[in-house]
DNA sequence: TCGAAGGCAATC
DNA sequence: ATTGCCTTCGAT
């Protein structure tokens, strides 16, 4: 018998090894594998019979005729090896697992080793997160002795701790102001015991959540539960903010869990907040993990060996947790599906909304995509080819009603030869009207920093990046510019470096600057900034949120991480303030598409409570579809008139779309790479190729880049000439890249 | 003529 | 990825 084995920090192709005797070996275990002069960790993914296929060597050697010793000494030259050991008998992959990461593998064009790694987060790979040990101290009683024989100090102690009836070392130790070495000498006297305890580290332990019931449902939550407990394939639950999708995840959950079955949540990674998951522990209980990257290692690793061994059943998590390491998968749940955070940015490129409906039809299991704006994608697979179900909620539940939405067209706000303002009067009345009656209000404006551009006023020279082709920020905070796509950062210089005049002018805005005109124009405002700066710290962006939800702040400000998810019943008015800045990317065929989605889900954080919301859009184009037809909440007549536009120009999801990008220190060798493969996809039937040009960031961290645009009617085709034009080792040379996307959703 | 440096292929 | 092997090129 043979073990196929993925063995680790290895290229990418799969490694044959015999299973000695009395070995039992399993598709999914992890593995310790003899490589070179070391043992390394792999994982089996296939056993059988099969003859391995090695490569034939150039020439039969003469001095090894015993073609390699088949149950191989490590010495042997060139044979098959041993697998040396199981590491566990428990598989860290079910077949089905496997089975999905085979077809990832070959749908995203990537060999089967970096899929597989994808599936498992590096605490977990790693291994050596040692569990927490903690030392638990029972008193015996009655002592085995007279305790007034005892010293007196620990006479004291042992009644404290009798009094107290135990508890953990470090605990009693700090609470009764003495060591671990007083401790140890009453138990070694017997008066005490004091025993090492593994305990897991979840994210959730020491929190108290109130248990929480299933509440009724209404009729269209009813429905579209219904829908999807009998539902064949994948349903898209198209429910406006504030419908109560959770509900219903929540109540289709617990009939899953009375089959024995686990379930997957995935949630966007910004929109994971602890009020998410308190949400799910509340009615669930231990039995939910979560798997976030917020978690420490040690807390990542040991969620998931919950979740392995069975002890966790609902899993909540971004999109790696689609790949959780549950036996059994009864419903895998995408929230807020249309968000591009389910895509990954790099290798493998995959759509964990893609990956969950693929892995729910290997393991027959219902898959539930929710969203208030769902992709076109989804749409149209819903509604006109009929692969998803569709269930719809189109109200809120209990008393509040969808917030109004009103346009304010900055053009008209401008005063001739006057810079734009940051805030056009309407949005500035509407914010002292909520202070004055001790509402709240969120404010959307997708740049951090505080002014995008840093300029010679004299000459009109642009701060750039020296490593990338992107603008410099300036940020206010530390005084320093800052390139937001590599990170490099330096105090603004005190002269223009081309014509030497001094001083800078900042022009643009960003959240920093925001916040300065708030304070302002607003001097009694208590403003929260929320942004990548804001929330560097681990758990700030927790702390920031509960300020806000206890009406510490009146106002919160905040970019995308704001956008998604939030419940805070006191929030009446939502205001974006610059709605069009990701309407005018050129060569970002979703712009529209991603205009629409963010109005209509940062309108939805308004008036989700008994006081009904109001939505301020600020707008060069009120007139343009994307805008106008999210402030009229018209979703539906948003999708078919850019279905139309897509359909004619042929884009996704009528056609597919693959990206090759080329990278390279050199540029002239990142053109021709792109040149020469784009003369390859040329003859590959069925594939239209777009002239191999500059990516639209060119450079990035010192690296050039050249895009090539690949359409056709299907992905797969889109991958199979991917793998014929791009022989995996050309991939990956040095100084020289070739990445491979998928239906891409960033095209930069 | 030797040695360092970089390219190349193989790893079960 | 990492390693050893081989070729190449430069310096002694």
């Amino acid at each position: 018998m043979f073990a196929h084995v993925a063995v680790e920090n290895v290229p990418d192709r799969l490694f044959t090894y015999v299973i000695p005797e009395g070995l039992d070996v399993r598709v999914g275990q992890r593995v310790v594998v003899p490589w070179r002069q070391v043992m390394r960790q792999g994982y089996a993914v296939a056993v059988g019979d099969t003859a391995p296929c090695l490569r034939k060597r150039e020439k039969p050697s003469e001095e090894t005729p015993e073609q390699g010793d088949l149950f191989g000494t490590p010495s042997g030259p060139k044979g098959i090896r041993a697998v040396a050991a199981v590491d566990d008998p428990l598989p860290y992959f079910s077949e089905t697992t496997i089975r999905l990461l085979q077809w990832m593998a070959a749908y995203y064009s990537v060999g089967f080793t970096l899929a597989l790694r994808s599936a498992l987060p590096a605490p977990v790979r790693e291994g050596h997160a040692g569990a927490r040990e903690l030392y638990i101290v029972t008193p015996v009683v009655p002592p085995p002795a007279d305790p007034k024989r005892l010293p007196s100090r620990r006479r004291q102690l042992y009644e404290d701790i009798v009094r107290v009836d135990g508890g953990r070392l470090a605990q009693l130790c700090e609470e009764f102001s003495t060591t671990p070495a007083t401790v140890r000498k009453l138990a070694a006297d017997g008066f005490v015991t004091c025993e090492k305890t593994v305990v897991s580290r979840s994210p959730m332990a020491g929190r108290r959540v109130l248990p929480d019931r299933p509440r009724p449902l209404t009729a269209e939550q009813a429905s579209a539960l219904k829908t999807i407990l009998d539902a064949d394939r994948a349903v898209l639950l198209f429910g406006v903010t504030g419908s109560g999708k959770t509900e219903v995840y929540m109540q289709a959950i617990a009939h899953v869990l009375e089959q024995g079955r686990g379930a997957i949540v995935l949630v966007p990674e910004i929109s994971l907040t602890p009020q998410t998951v308190t949400r799910f522990a509340a009615r669930f209980g231990s039995r939910v993990a979560v798997l976030h990257s917020a978690l420490s290692d040690g807390e990542r690793h040991d969620e998931w060996h919950r979740i392995r061994r069975g002890e966790a059943m609902v899993v909540v998590g971004p999109r790696s947790a689609v790949f959780a390491p549950l036996a059994k998968v009864g419903l895998i749940v995408v929230d807020e599906e249309h968000d591009s955070g389910y895509k990954q940015d790099e290798s493998p490129r995959y759509s964990a909304r893609d990956v969950a409906v693929v892995r729910a039809r290997l393991e027959h299991a219902i898959c539930v995509l929710g969203s208030a704006t769902p992709s076109l994608e989804s749409w149209r697979n819903a509604t006109i080819l009929g692969k998803y179900r569709l269930a719809e909620m189109a109200h809120r539940v209990g008393h509040s009603t969808l917030p109004s939405v009103m346009t304010v067209d900055m053009r008209e706000e401008c005063k001739p030869g006057a810079l734009v303002p940051i805030f056009s009067q309407p949005l500035i009345e509407a914010l002292k009207t909520r202070i004055e009656r001790g509402e709240q209000s969120i404010l959307f404006l997708n740049r951090r920093g505080y002014a995008p551009s840093v300029q010679c006023p004299k000459c009109g020279y642009v701060m750039t990046c020296e490593r990338c082709s992107a603008k410099m920020t300036y940020h206010i905070k530390d005084d320093t510019v800052r390139c937001h796509l590599c990170g490099a950062w330096s105090r603004p210089p005190m002269a223009c470096p081309q014509c030497h005049a001094p001083g800078f002018r900042y022009t643009g805005f960003g959240t920093q600057r925001v916040e300065a005109a708030l304070h302002a124009i607003l001097p009694r405002a208590r403003v929260i900034r929320m942004d990548a700066d804001a929330t560097a710290r681990r758990h700030s962006h927790d702390e920031l949120l509960s300020s806000f939800r206890a009406k510490e702040a009146d106002i919160l400000l905040g970019t995308q991480m704001i956008a998604k998810g939030l419940d805070f019943p006191n929030v009446t008015l939502v205001g974006i303030l610059a709605a069009d800045r990701s309407l005018n990317i050129a060569y970002d065929f979703r712009a529209a598409e991603r205009t629409f989605q963010l109005i209509a889900q940062v309108s939805g954080r308004a008036g989700r409570g008994e006081l009904p919301g109001q939505v301020i859009v600020q707008t060069f184009s009120p007139e343009h579809p994307a805008i106008a037809l999210a402030a009229a909440c018209d979703y539906r007549a948003f999708v078919a008139q850019e279905l139309a536009e897509r359909e004619a120009a042929g884009l996704p999801p009528f056609r597919k779309l693959g990206c090759v990008t080329v990278t390279s220190p050199d540029p002239g060798l990142a053109e021709r790479t792109a040149r020469r493969a784009e003369v390859g996809f040329r003859v590959c039937r069925g594939i239209d190729v777009s002239p191999a040009s500059p990516a639209p960031l060119e450079r990035k961290e010192d690296l050039y880049r050249w895009q090539l645009l690949l359409r056709a009617e299907s992905s797969q085709a889109i991958s199979a000439a991917c793998e014929h034009v791009l022989p995996r080792a050309e991939r990956l040379r040095k100084d020289l890249r070739v990445l491979v996307d998928i239906d891409a959703v960033f095209l930069s």
